[in-house]
RNA sequence: GCCUCUGUAGCUCAGUUGGUAGAGCAGCGGACUGAAAAUCCGCGUGUCGUUGGUUCGACUCCGACCGGAGGCA
């Protein structure tokens, strides 16, 4: 019988990385994280990158294995941490996926390719040029033209979307439409249960965030920051995008105070929260553990066992 | 004590010559197939400080009171 993956889900600062610690350790795991800024080098305090303590001996895939200063992608992430999984399972060890970027997720679990293109690419900044002199309007015509049900789905607003809809065209002759349908009928590529994690009141989790953050200025965030801009990361950088860095840097220019950085990383940190909140509320597959006040990690784990085991993992 | 300014959505504030109110931010909901910790969309009833009065009608005018800021003493 094929194995099945074990995905811890949730918000930011819900206790994936701890839960994935502690199902390791039960089902004789491997954790292979799935976090989109975690995956850079050098970015530890601000992405809560699992610690060598945090860990407790368990391996950690996918972690501060990337160069900062190079973007990475969803297709990149994915085939990578796929070769992870597929390494444990080789092992005859259990896969623990352990992360909080949906999209990254979904793509490691289905395993469909995606469409060429890249940020930075060719036509990637043709595109974009041609946005900003010929306006959002003039190539919302010509996405009508190549792909109408795309062009119906895209906000003109959105420009990362509408761009990717051109790009995918131009890059591979295929439209959005086609392409989507062409991944939706490949067969998920891994089997999977997963477990989530949340607050039950939303007032706990901001008052956790607002600590965390505290925790992450205290641990020198604003140094590994500065660490990261002293390395050469340039600030467009999709690394230094991330929440609690982008706020850094108003603060290292001299453009925000102290405290008001702080408050902004703690304000995007919970906005970030319920994005994510939003994205894996449509996923009905997912076993929920909702917090009570505080986290509970004996109950959890307790639950997520039986739930486990329910599924045939063991 | 006197004078001036001020009190409108959780916060900062608009509100034209009286016809019972609207922006930004926050918050909430949603979308999401190569930047996703990104990008984008939708949602605005609140004793208009309290209380009298003028008026057909007051957030808007007048009085008193309560709170805040500043000035003069």
């Amino acid at each position: 019988m094929k194995r099945k993956l074990v995905c811890v889900v949730g918000p930011t600062a819900c206790g994936k990385t701890k839960m994935g610690v502690l199902l390791a350790r039960r089902f004789g795991g491997e954790v292979v994280s799935c976090d989109s800024m975690q995956l850079y080098r050098g970015m530890v305090i601000g992405t809560a990158a699992p610690t060598n303590d945090e860990t407790e001996g368990v391996p950690h895939h996918m972690v501060g294995v990337y160069d900062p200063r190079e973007s990475c992608s969803v297709a990149r992430y994915a085939d990578d941490a796929a070769r992870c999984v597929d390494d444990i399972l080789a092992r005859g060890a259990q896969p623990i996926v352990v992360g909080g970027t949906g999209l990254y997720l979904d793509a490691l679990l289905a395993g469909h390719g995606f469409a060429a293109g890249q940020f930075g690419g060719k036509v990637r900044q043709a595109l974009e040029s041609r946005l900003a002199a010929e306006g959002a309007d003039a190539l919302l015509d010509e996405l009508r033209a190549i792909d109408p049900e795309s062009a119906a789905r895209v906000d003109p607003a959105n420009r990362k979307r509408l761009i990717r809809a051109l790009e995918v065209w131009y890059e591979t002759g295929k439209t959005m439409t086609q392409h989507n349908l062409e991944s939706q009928a490949v067969p998920p590529r891994y089997e999977a249960v997963k477990l989530g994690f949340a607050f039950e009141d939303r007032e706990d989790m901001k008052a956790l965030i607002d600590r965390r953050v505290d925790a992450m200025v205290a641990q020198g965030l604003f140094d590994e920051v500065r660490a990261l801009l002293d390395a050469g990361v340039p600030r467009e950088s999709t690394a230094l995008q991330a929440i609690g860095y982008k706020e850094c840097l108003a603060y290292l220019d001299g453009a925000a105070s102290r405290e008001d950085a702080v408050a902004e990383i703690k304000l995007r940190s919970r906005q970030y929260a319920k994005r994510q909140l939003t994205w894996l509320r449509r996923d009905t597959g997912i076993h929920w553990y909702l917090w009570k006040k505080t986290r509970d990690f004996q109950g959890a784990l307790a639950f997520s066992t039986e739930i486990l085991t329910r599924y045939g993992v063991s």
